[in-house]
DNA sequence: AGCCAGGACAAGT
DNA sequence: ACTTGTCATGGC
């Protein structure tokens, strides 16, 4: 990876492995960030809060191994973003894997996880700070991703700090039609949601997930759940730890442990993926059909059909 | 009005 | 070990 400045502002990271940033920060793997209206020059961007920072990133049209970066400085770019990126990754061995697992499985050469893998492509799996997404996907559960995004939103507001916003300067509103002046906050430290109890995370219309959200600060406080430990387990004991959690079962557990700890074996199986299953595969196939990377699998399979085929927000 | 949303839980077979 | 009703809330 190679990082120089850009003129006017930001560094430009190049001599990157295929990336594209309009996938992977809006393919359903994270919340807090989102598409703005890209500046001259450029086709996409997106802009959200990451480790306490408020991230710009551009890419130009047709561009999959360079991308521009505002928000932090070279040392961090270099130190931190090849890992939240997920770019210490190889997604073309992934994918030959991912082929000869589900071939074998079925007996003969499956056109749909191909057709899927070509519609994902430049998707990277995220590596997420684990408690901001402990909380986020015990949000999801029985929900919908705007409403997700805006408990989120105001769970940030209320129980966040406040954080530099104006680090980028690029002019316009997001598409939320949020002005991007409007103050941007750090996701809650166990602490605060601990603190601010089960009304308090109750007033955010978290219904049922009150307690649940609750619980996990308790646990996380009183170090009953050690997240940072929990990286060194294997993945069936990590995602046991997560499920001690009251409201995280095995389709949250494994988001988490995909989404935050890189563990690309784990399969969350939700209503699209289940639809997946039940449309293109026969029922003998499953998440260990797809071979010890049936996560990557999975987010095609999940790209493919909610916002290509469904075509739906 | 009723159903669904990136589910989990408790109670009932 | 499986199936069913329930849980808050908001959009359609």
């Amino acid at each position: 990876m190679t990082i120089t400045e850009r003129a006017g502002g930001g560094l430009i990271l190049g001599g990157l492995p295929c990336i594209d940033i309009a996938k992977t920060f809006d393919c359903g793997q994270c919340f807090r960030f989102d598409p703005i209206d890209p500046p001259d020059g450029y086709a996409a961007a997106v802009r959200g809060v990451f480790d306490g920072r408020l991230l710009t990133f551009l890419q130009e049209e047709g561009v999959t191994d360079s991308l521009t970066v505002y928000g932090c400085d070279a040392g961090y770019a270099e130190r931190v973003l090849p890992v939240f990126l997920g770019l210490d990754f190889d997604y073309d061995a992934a994918a030959a894997d991912i082929f000869a697992n589900v071939d074998a499985a079925l007996g003969y050469e499956d056109g749909t996880i191909r057709r899927s893998a070509e519609a994902g492509c430049g998707i990277r799996i995220l590596r997420q700070d684990p408690w901001e997404t402990l909380i986020s996907f015990i949000i999801s559960a029985n929900n919908n991703i705007p409403r997700i995004k805006k408990i989120i939103r105001d769970l940030c507001a209320a129980y966040g700090e406040p954080i530099y916003t104006d680090a980028d300067g690029i002019p316009g509103n997001n598409a939320r039609g949020d002005a991007n002046t409007a103050p941007a906050y750090s996701f809650p430290a166990p602490e605060a949601l601990r603190a601010a109890g089960i009304g308090g995370l109750a007033a955010l219309k978290t219904g049922f997930r009150a307690k649940y959200i609750y619980d996990a600060a308790c646990r996380v406080c009183g170090g009953e759940l050690d997240l940072e430990a929990a990286a060194g387990l294997p993945t069936h004991e990590l995602l046991s730890a997560l499920q001690s959690v009251k409201g995280v079962g095995p389709k949250v557990a494994s988001c988490i442990a995909l989404f935050a700890y890189g563990r690309t074996d784990a399969f969350p199986v939700d209503v699209w993926i289940k639809r997946v299953l039940a449309k293109y595969y026969p029922e003998h196939i499953c998440g260990a059909s797809f071979g010890c990377h049936a996560g990557i699998a999975q987010q095609w399979l999940f790209y493919r059909e909610r916002y290509i085929n469904g075509g739906e927000k």
